[in-house]
DNA sequence: AGCTTGACTTTGA
DNA sequence: GTCAAAGCCAAGC
């Protein structure tokens, strides 16, 4: 909570924080947690920061899909697929590289947040 | 030092 | 509805 206020720790740490609170069978979108920080704009940097979450291994990367639903970061996982398997695990169907009812599963960070 | 690229989003045509 | 272009900021070359 505090920690995500403050604009002062790493870009990356902000948005890993965000990523690790996504529910169990929801998934959010770059802009939402880049918004989130308060810098909707830059959402760009969130997918950088997920880039480097690979080391981090907490970090539920596969709830986290672009705008569209689209799994756009699917070829960055350990199997291309994988992401997909992830997400219908967790109850998100995915057709096409693409999460049916998007709009469904999708989760505010500002929700959490509080704003 | 500058230029290019990127797991994106928004806006305008 | 689709397509193209701009904006964003950090990392890599």
């Amino acid at each position: 909570m505090s920690s995500l206020n403050e604009r002062h720790k790493d870009f990356f740490e902000n948005v890993y924080a965000i990523v690790r609170l996504i529910p169990h069978g929801k998934v959010t979108s770059y802009g939402a947690i880049a918004k989130a920080l308060g810098t909707a704009k830059s959402s760009r940097m969130v997918g950088w920061a997920m880039n480097a979450a690979h080391t981090h291994k907490d970090i539920p990367a596969h709830r986290v899909v672009n705008r569209n639903g689209l799994l756009t970061g699917k070829m960055h996982f350990s199997h291309p697929n994988k992401m997909e398997e992830l997400l219908k695990t967790e109850g998100v169907l995915v057709n096409d590289d693409k999460i049916i009812d998007f709009h469904l599963h999708f989760w505010d960070p500002m929700i959490e947040l509080g704003n």
